[in-house]
DNA sequence: GTTCTAGAAC
DNA sequence: GTTCTAGAAC
C-alpha cells in the first residue's frame, strides 16, 4: 500500500456499522445471479484510488468474487504504463470472468470512455466511484508521499493535481455508468470500500447516483493551498452554481456571483435569493440547486413568447401555474425556465409571480444561460430539455429551435423523424437523444421534448389573432403536455434512488422507450400514446399502413412531407373540424373543404375519405364509383356557386402529381382571381396538362382500370400562357392583369367533353 | 403546400 | 431604386 495514501481510512470498516449504506440510500447489495463489474475509479493523485482498490480486492476476494486491479501506474512491469496496456489487461481479466477495478485518474470523460465500453463486451455492469475529496487533501497527500507508484509526489504534485482538477468532469449516468458513487470525504470512501468488499459472486449493486453532495470548497481549497489571489482561471472550470459554506463573507458572495457569470451567466432565482439572504438561506438552498442530480431536471424555454409573440404577462401566469402545479404533484423532478439574457423580461415576470406562490422553490426556478450549454457553461445538469419547436419539427428558423437542433446535430433530426412528423399547437413530443449527439455527450441531455405553443403572430401559421382565451388554453395545454412527457421520462430516471425502476437504466446510459418497462402508470404506453397524439391521430394509422404496405410488398413511390398530411387528417377525422368554416360538407365517402389558399374566386376540394388512396396513382377500377361520387359532389357545389355568381366558370379535375396526400378533386373557378395564386407552378398546375379533368379520369379508369400518370415537372415550369387565348406573358403579375381582362372563348377541347361548367351549361343541361 | 429572401431583372 | 422569381427553409 502506498504510504502516501495511507492517510485515507479506506480500509474495511472496523466500526461495525452497517456496511453498505451511503448517503442515506437503502442497502444496495442485492442477492441475484451476480454480474461482473467494471469499477472505474475517478480521482486525482492523492485521492486514495490505490488504497481503495487494494482494500476492495482483498475484501471481495474473501467474499468469493475474483477481482483484478488495473493500475496504470504499475502496469508496465511495476512502472507506469499506457492506457492501451490498461485496456488490454482489463479486457483479459473480464474474459477470465473477473470483475475489474480501473485504477487511474480518469478525470475526464474521454479518458474513461474506452473503459466504459469494455463493460459492454461482456455484459458487465459499469460503475464509477468518484473520489471527490477536497483538492487540498489530495495535494497535501501527494506532496508528502515519497514512494508513489506513478511518481506524483513532492513539489510537482501540487501542480499536477491542480492541473488535473481544472479539467475534472464529474461522472454522469449518460456516459454509460449504471451506478455512480460519489465520495466526498473519508467516511464516504470507507463506506464504499465496505460495500464493494462485501460483494460476493451472487451479488449486485443497485443502479443510480449515490452520495452526491454540493461542491464548492474544492477550488477555493486549491487557491488557498497555492496561496494565489487570482481565482478567475479556476472559477472558470467550476461546474457548480452554488458552492460551499465558505461563502459566508461578503467577499465570498461576490465570488459566487462572479463564478456564476463566468460559468455561462448562470443566475437562478434560487441563487439570487441566496445572495440576498445568504445567512438565512444558505443551508437549505445550496444543495438543492447546485448539484442535486437525484432530481430529474427539465430545462425549458418560454414557449410562444418569442417569434409567436404571445403576451409575456399572460405567458408568465401560465408558466407559473403549470410549473408549480406540476412540481407539487411530482416529487423527483425539477423544472428550470431558461432564457439567454440577464434582462429577460419573461424570467423577471415568472420570478415575481413564483415568489408569491407557496411551493418548493428549489424545484422550479429560472436560469440565465444557453439551453444547449447548461452543464458545460452553466454548471446545471439537465437530463431533459424542451425545444420551442415549429410544427414541422424541422431545424432552423432561429431562436431556441435552431440552437437546439444545431447543438444536437443530425442525430436529433433523425430521432425526431422517427417519433413524429408534425406537431399541433398545445402538444409536445419526447425524443430520446441518441448517445451520438454532442448534446448528449457534452451536456448529458438524454431527451429533447419538442413543444408547439399557440401562435399570436399573423406572419406565422395558425395565428390565433388576439384570441387570448384560446391562446392561454393552448399554452397551458402545451406546458401540461411538456411536463407530462417529462414525468414519463422522470419515472425511469435512475437518480431517484428508491425508485424501483432505477435499475432499469440501459448500459449505454440512454433511456430508450424500450428501457422504460416500468409498470408505474404504464409510462411506456403513455409515451407511445403521446407520440401519436402529438402528431395528430393521422400518423398512427399512417405508419401502420406503411408497414402493412411493406409487408405486402406494396410499392410506395411517393413519400409525403410532413406538411402534406393535413388533407389526410381532415379526411380521417372530419368531425374534429366540423365547426370550421372551411368544411362545407361531410359524407361517408368524402369531405368538401374550401381550399385554404384558393387560387381563384371559388376553389374547393372534394377529398376522398378512403384510407390508402393517396392520389390518382393509387386509383383502380374499384374506385370508379368513388370517383363518380366525388365528381357529383363537385358538380353540386359548382352549381351552388354558380347560383351565387353566374359569371363564373368551373373546371373539375385532379393534379396528376398532387402535393398533398389523400385523393382530392379540385373544383375551381376559371377566373384565377386570387392573391394566393402567386407563381408559375400555381398557374401551370391548373392550366396545363398537369391538371387532369375529372371526366377524363373517370373515362380512363372505366376503360383501363387505372389512370396513366406521366409525372412531368416541366409542365409546371412552362412559360406563362393565358388559359383562354394562349397568349404568353413574362411574369405572374402581367399574366394576372391579362386574365382579368381576357374575354376570349375557352379552347374548344374544353367544351367538347363538358369539362367546363358555367351558368349557361347548367341552364341548358349540358353538364 | 406556404413563406422567406437573395439576387436577377428591370 | 423596385419588382419578381427561384430555390431554400419551413
Amino acid at each position: 500500500m502506498d504510504p502516501g495514501e495511507g492517510g485515507s481510512p479506506a480500509a474495511p470498516s472496523t466500526s461495525g456499522a452497517a456496511p453498505v449504506t451511503i448517503a442515506g440510500a437503502a442497502a444496495e447489495i442485492k442477492e441475484d445471479a451476480g454480474k461482473q463489474v467494471v469499477v472505474i475509479l475517478i480521482g486525482p493523485p492523492g485521492s486514495g484510488k490505490s488504497t481503495f482498490a487494494e482494500a476492495v480486492m482483498a475484501g471481495a476476494a474473501a467474499a468469493g468474487r475474483p477481482w483484478a486491479r488495473v493500475c496504470q501506474d504499475t502496469i508496465g512491469k511495476g512502472k507506469a504504463g499506457t492506457k492501451i496496456q490498461c485496456l488490454k489487461a482489463a479486457a483479459d481479466a473480464l474474459k477470465e470472468g473477473k470483475s475489474v477495478l480501473i485504477d487511474r485518474c480518469n478525470l475526464e470523460r474521454e479518458q474513461r470512455s474506452d473503459f466504459v465500453k469494455l463493460g459492454c463486451t461482456v455484459q458487465a455492469d459499469v460503475h464509477a466511484v468518484f473520489l471527490d475529496l477536497p483538492a487540498k487533501v489530495c495535494i497535501s497527500r501527494s506532496v508528502s508521499r515519497t514512494s508513489h507508484e506513478g511518481n506524483v509526489q513532492g513539489g510537482m504534485a501540487a501542480m499536477v493535481v491542480n492541473r488535473m482538477l481544472k479539467n475534472k468532469q464529474a461522472p454522469l449516468l449518460t456516459e454509460g455508468f449504471s451506478r455512480i458513487t460519489f465520495c466526498t470525504d473519508d467516511d464516504d470512501i470507507k463506506k464504499a470500500v465496505d460495500m464493494y468488499s462485501a460483494l460476493g459472486p451472487s451479488h449486485s449493486l443497485a443502479s443510480g447516483v449515490f452520495g452526491q453532495k454540493s461542491k464548492g470548497p474544492v477550488q477555493t481549497g486549491i487557491m488557498k493551498f497555492l496561496k494565489k489571489a487570482d481565482t478567475s482561471s479556476i472559477n472558470k472550470s467550476s461546474g457548480t452554481m452554488v458552492t460551499s459554506s465558505e461563502r459566508k463573507t461578503g467577499q465570498q458572495n461576490t465570488t459566487l456571483k462572479q463564478e456564476n457569470l463566468e460559468a455561462g451567466g448562470a443566475c437562478s432565482m434560487q441563487v439570487e435569493k441566496k445572495l440576498d439572504n445568504l445567512k438565512e438561506k444558505e443551508e437549505q438552498s445550496k444543495e438543492k440547486v447546485s448539484s442535486d442530480t437525484s432530481l430529474c431536471t427539465l430545462a425549458f424555454p418560454s414557449i410562444s413568447t418569442a417569434d409567436f409573440q404571445f403576451d409575456l404577462e399572460k405567458a408568465s401566469e401560465v408558466i407559473v401555474d403549470a410549473a408549480t402545479d406540476f412540481v407539487q404533484k411530482h416529487d423527483n423532478v425539477r423544472l428550470v425556465l431558461v432564457d439567454l439574457s440577464q434582462k429577460s423580461r419573461i424570467l423577471s415576470l415568472v420570478k415575481d409571480k413564483a415568489a408569491k406562490k407557496s411551493f418548493d422553490s428549489s424545484r422550479f426556478f429560472t436560469f440565465v444561460g444557453d439551453i444547449t450549454q447548461l452543464h458545460s457553461k452553466g454548471g446545471l445538469q439537465c437530463n431533459v430539455i424542451a425545444n420551442a419547436a415549429n410544427w414541422r419539427l424541422k431545424p432552423g428558423g432561429g431562436g431556441v429551435n435552431a440552437a437546439i437542433f444545431n447543438a444536437a446535430g443530425e442525430a436529433l433530426q433523425h430521432a425526431t423523424k422517427e417519433c413524429a412528423d408534425t406537431l399541433r399547437p398545445g402538444n409536445s413530443i419526447a425524443v430520446p437523444l441518441p448517445s451520438t449527439s454532442p448534446l448528449h455527450q457534452q451536456e448529458g441531455v438524454t431527451h429533447v421534448i419538442h413543444v408547439l405553443g399557440p401562435n399570436m403572430n399573423p406572419m406565422r401559421p395558425d395565428c390565433l389573432k388576439s384570441d387570448y382565451t384560446k391562446g392561454c388554453k393552448v399554452l397551458r395545454e402545451a406546458y401540461n403536455s411538456l411536463f407530462e412527457n417529462f414525468a414519463s421520462i422522470a419515472r425511469s430516471y435512475p437518480g431517484k434512488q428508491n425508485d424501483e425502476t432505477s435499475s432499469r437504466k440501459s448500459a449505454s446510459g440512454v433511456i430508450s422507450p424500450n428501457d422504460s418497462k416500468t409498470k408505474r402508470e404504464g409510462s411506456d404506453d403513455s409515451q407511445r400514446t403521446k407520440k401519436y397524439n402529438s402528431m395528430g391521430s393521422s400518423d398512427a394509422p399512417n405508419q401502420a399502413r406503411e408497414e402493412d404496405n411493406k409487408k405486402n410488398g406494396a410499392v410506395t413511390n411517393k413519400t409525403w412531407g410532413s406538411w402534406a398530411q393535413s388533407l389526410y387528417e381532415v379526411a380521417m377525422h372530419p368531425e374534429k373540424y366540423k365547426n370550421a368554416d372551411s368544411i362545407l360538407e361531410i359524407s361517408d365517402e368524402f369531405v368538401v373543404l374550401k381550399d385554404l389558399y384558393p387560387k381563384a374566386k371559388r376553389h374547393v376540394l372534394v377529398i376522398s375519405r378512403t384510407d390508402g388512396l393517396d392520389s390518382l396513382a393509387d386509383v383502380k377500377k374499384v374506385h370508379l364509383p368513388l370517383l363518380r361520387s366525388l365528381h357529383s359532389a363537385g358538380l353540386k357545389w359548382a352549381h351552388k356557386f354558380l347560383e351565387e355568381d353566374a359569371s363564373l366558370t368551373f373546371r373539375l379535375g385532379y393534379h396528376s402529381v398532387p402535393s398533398m396526400r389523400q385523393l382530392h378533386l379540385h373544383v375551381i373557378s376559371q377566373d384565377f382571381n386570387s392573391p394566393s395564386l402567386k407563381n408559375k407552378k400555381h398557374w401551370n398546375s391548373f392550366t396545363s396538362a398537369f391538371f387532369l379533368d375529372s371526366v377524363d379520369v373517370m373515362d380512363e379508369v372505366d376503360q383501363h382500370g387505372s389512370v396513366t400518370i406521366s409525372p412531368d415537372e416541366r409542365l409546371l415550369a412552362m412559360e406563362l400562357r393565358c388559359h383562354r387565348c394562349r397568349s404568353a406573358h413574362p411574369n405572374i403579375p402581367k399574366l394576372k392583369t391579362h386574365i382579368a381582362a381576357c374575354k376570349s372563348p375557352f379552347p374548344s377541347h374544353f367544351l367538347k367533353k363538358d369539362k367546363l361548367l358555367s351558368a349557361s351549361t347548367v341552364r341548358t343541361g349540358c353538364s
